[in-house]
DNA sequence: GGAACAAATTCCTCTTGCCTTAGGGCAAG
């Protein structure tokens, strides 16, 4: 059998669980969990690693669990772990409210091995029975195995969306509440969240809470004390929102706890330490006073440590502490100077052109472009020529009418499943900005799609690819594209590459964007809107931008317009 | 188990809140 680095690091992790299980020292669980994620990170592939201690985190033990892994196909600590316990148990820790220690009671005192087990023993009242359960925990397990596995772990960024606006149309109206914050994953803008968090700076902590508790009366609260509120939203997949209520002085210390990432605490906390110092939600403890620190707001936090303001972005595996830097031009919403790709009624938009036009001049866009669908996509309504032909002319009148915004006549062209485009060079040459993307035949094997964006490409008028994995986060994965070939592909043809902002698509991913900016492509955010509500989806291409690293210098349309038209003449 | 500092030992982020059950487990970033 043929070992591969996932392989491994999902033996890695299995071994980790299963120590925990066992009630191990929480520093070994840990250090296995160290070794998957150093592993996760290494560039190399297995093949090319000879000596797997030479990477920090991996030692003597985890190493020589490695080599044999790989030369053998097992390994003899997983085995004897297998053998103590059946792997069946690993699924429970998913369950909310079970931990290693209460799992592992279970076992021994009721032989539950599964959720099958677990859910007749609690019908039959047998957990009550055990040591630190009781009638409540076992009603509660019941619930969980309910939903378990209906509910996905984590949910779109545009899935939770719609409740983040509802939620925050309620805080506003609650009076005790001094200011508050969105924290956690979403602070962070990652694509996909496990719940919701928040951080109210309040005096009047009690009103508060009784006023959060009544906000959603269908739905149950998980927790209501002092200091900390859970609700679920009436939302078929029970999604969980955590409220911190904090006095207004610890709230920037609060807000920076609850952001996270946790890895990013951890690397906070440690420098904290080396300095004699200590924090907490609540401030920065120094030891040697028993003084307590707290903070305006988080550029002084930390500023206290000499470190610039972090963005939330990239506060994620702890590096940024040590990399970011004031000077390191991280893009911001302001320096979008225009949006290259929206919709109107003259395909499947809602709105007019003169109502978008009217939306990114309110905005206060130096130049939009107008990229309906391209007639190959029927459902759509796409343009066929003699209406693209109508529209740019439409255009030329509009540009005329409007003197503080460019209108650039554009498409958004499909790439046809046999490699072909949807319009003609003659056609093409017409228009002021043209986009090419795939709609179609996703299934096709990796060098027919590849073919297909290298043809767009290749094209002298394609001036950007739209969306280019086509994926729908946590809907499809879009099709099978080859993004080192692709990012090559765009630098030698000189075509830019989107990130797609549309909450759904997020299309390049911060991961993506940030390799395509070391390879040296050039970016473009985009809303795709298809109204002008989603003009402000530019928000979340921005945040997905940041998490990616992206500097402002490498995205197209922070340019002026000036430098964007002799760009797009060139 | 890994790593640092010293050569065998010590530290590893942390602490707070809440529920459920009778002291402790789990969850949160």
């Amino acid at each position: 059998m043929q070992v591969t680095k996932e392989d491994v690091i999902r033996l890695l992790e299995q071994i980790s669980l299963y120590l925990e299980l066992n009630g191990e020292n929480p520093f070994k669980i840990r250090a296995f969990k160290k070794a998957a994620s150093a592993l996760e990170f290494e560039e190399r592939s297995i093949t090319e690693i000879d000596n797997f201690e030479d990477i920090p985190n991996i030692g003597k033990g985890t190493a020589a669990i490695i080599a044999e892994y790989i030369s053998t196909g097992s390994s003899s600590l997983f085995i004897s772990l297998q053998n103590e316990l059946p792997n069946s148990l690993l699924e429970l820790l998913k369950i909310p409210g079970l931990g290693p220690k209460k799992i592992s009671r279970l076992y021994r005192e009721l032989g539950i091995t599964d959720i099958a087990t677990l859910k007749a023993a609690c019908e039959e009242k047998k957990v009550r029975s055990l040591n630190g359960f009781g009638p409540m925990t076992e009603m509660n397990l019941l619930k969980q195995l309910a939903d378990y596995g209906k509910r996905p772990e984590r949910f779109p960024l545009a899935y939770m969306n719609s409740w983040i606006e509802k939620l925050e149309y309620d805080l506003n109206l609650i009076e005790s509440i001094e200011t508050y914050s969105r924290a956690g994953s979403f602070r962070r803008f990652r694509e996909t969240l496990k719940d919701l968090d928040y951080v109210i700076a309040t005096n009047d902590p009690e009103d508060v809470r009784d006023k959060l508790l009544d906000m959603y009366e269908a739905t149950e609260a998980v927790a209501k004390g002092e200091t900390k509120v859970t609700i679920t939203l009436p939302d078929k997949f029970h999604i969980q929102v955590d409220f911190r209520l904090v006095h207004p002085h610890q709230f920037a210390t609060a807000l920076h706890h609850f952001t996270g990432s946790k890895e990013h605490n951890v690397r906070m906390r440690q420098l904290a330490k080396e300095r004699g110092e200590k924090i907490s939600e609540y401030g920065i403890e120094q030891l040697e006073t028993g003084k307590i620190l707290t903070f305006t707001n988080e550029e002084q936090f930390y500023h206290h440590f000499n470190l610039p303001y972090i963005p939330p972005e990239i506060r994620e595996d702890g590096s940024e502490v040590d990399l970011y830097t004031d000077t390191y031009g991280l893009i911001a919403e302001k320096d979008i100077l225009g949006d290259l790709h929206m919709h109107t009624n003259w395909s499947d938009g809602n709105n007019t052109l003169v109502e978008m036009i009217d939306a990114c001049r309110n905005k206060g866009y130096q130049y939009m472009a107008v990229t309906d669908h391209s007639q190959f996509l029927k459902v759509a309504n796409g343009l066929s020529v003699d209406r693209v032909l109508k529209q740019i002319e439409e255009i030329w009148k509009l540009n005329e009418k409007y003197a503080d915004i460019e209108i650039l006549a554009g498409i958004e062209m499909d790439i046809l499943p046999d490699g072909s485009l949807d319009f003609d060079d003659a056609i093409l040459e017409q228009l002021d900005f043209v986009i090419a993307s795939i709609h179609s035949s996703f299934n096709q094997p990796q060098d027919m799609i590849m073919k297909r964006l290298k043809k767009a490409c290749e094209n002298p008028h394609v001036d950007m690819i739209a969306h280019p994995t086509g994926r729908l986060i946590g809907k499809r994965n879009g099709y099978d594209v080859d993004v080192d070939q692709l990012f090559q592909l765009a630098i030698d043809t000189n075509t830019i590459l989107e990130l797609n902002a549309d909450p759904n698509r997020l299309d390049l991913s911060a991961e993506f964007v940030r390799k395509a900016q070391a390879a040296g492509v050039t970016i473009a955010i985009n809303t795709d809107a298809h109204r002008i509500q989603e003009l402000e989806h530019i928000a979340f291409g921005i945040g997905t931008a940041r998490k990616g690293w992206i500097k402002k210098q490498h995205v197209i349309n922070t340019y002026s317009k000036d430098r964007l038209l002799s760009y797009l003449k060139n």
